[in-house]
DNA sequence: CTCAGTGCAAAAGCTTTGCATAATA
DNA sequence: TATTATGCAAAGCTTTTGCACTGAG
């Protein structure tokens, strides 16, 4: 049968994610839990829930503002601003989880790098901060997009 | 005559920076760039907005934006994301120029740290990207509200 | 059985846009 | 005078909220 392999089990291992956390576990956050975690990309509300409506067509978009807010809150997931109108989601990423954008073709690439051993190090504002998080943003053009406009 | 030296001539220098650039010179412009020069704290566009009605009661909100939009066309200011609702505008800083978000009093504490020579040199990623920005954004709490929390 | 969570629709921001008027170069 | 910019009002988007209903614990 085609597709089974992500038909399969998709949202079990959401769903245990969301147990012992307080929340009820409904069908809607595992499958909203389940898209963020596969969703290579980095998604948007707006994408989340097109992709929700797919597998539960009668899901609503307030299910998933409300979804992300508890999973923005539960450490589950991270926001991210990525563009000037809305926010993007992603599975929350370790401390030193950063993104490079690409202007051209959008692409965002990511990666780890210890921003904040090196700024406590070396910031002598930042002496006495109790830091809860980092964003590191850096925009510019790719390789590849840079080869193709020469 | 009190606060005579605030509205000396004031204006005067934002008149300046946006003569030669094609745009045309406005007094509406004028003052929009002098309130982002001068408005230490991170502004937003209604903050700009409320400032600018003091001086120039007839002024429009949507005067604002489009002057904000033409201002970061000319690389004249920044935008900044600092929470999740509306965007911050300043003038534009160096390149490593970055934010320290206190999560209790709001404060935003301005540092410089060369982000982009660390990246370049430690991060395998970033090879073949052409930089044309960085934004470095670490929240927490600063050492005040530390000190006031216990 | 209870209360958290859902869907729907309506409201609430922030930001953009159309159009006639005013001001700059 | 020819455009560009403005003000006003209306529209557009994303996100939030109220309320009655549903479903998890």
């Amino acid at each position: 049968m085609p597709g089974s392999a992500e038909n399969n089990l998709s949202g079990s291992s959401s769903r245990q994610a969301l147990s012992g956390t307080g929340l009820r576990t409904t069908s809607q956050r595992a499958l909203i839990l389940d898209i963020i975690r596969k969703g290579g990309r980095h998604l948007d509300a707006d994408e989340i829930y097109r992709r929700a409506r797919k597998k539960e067509p009668r899901i609503s978009l307030s299910t998933v503002y409300r979804s992300l807010l508890k999973f923005k809150e539960l450490g589950l997931v991270g926001e991210y601003h990525f563009d000037d109108s809305h926010h993007h989601y992603e599975v929350k990423p370790a401390v030193n989880h950063h993104h490079l954008l690409c202007l051209e073709c959008g692409r965002v690439i990511e990666f780890d790098y210890d921003v904040l051993g090196e700024v406590m190090r070396q910031v002598p504002e930042a002496a006495g901060f109790e830091i809860t998080g980092t964003e590191l943003r850096i925009a510019g053009y790719c390789a590849e997009c840079r080869e193709k406009r020469r």
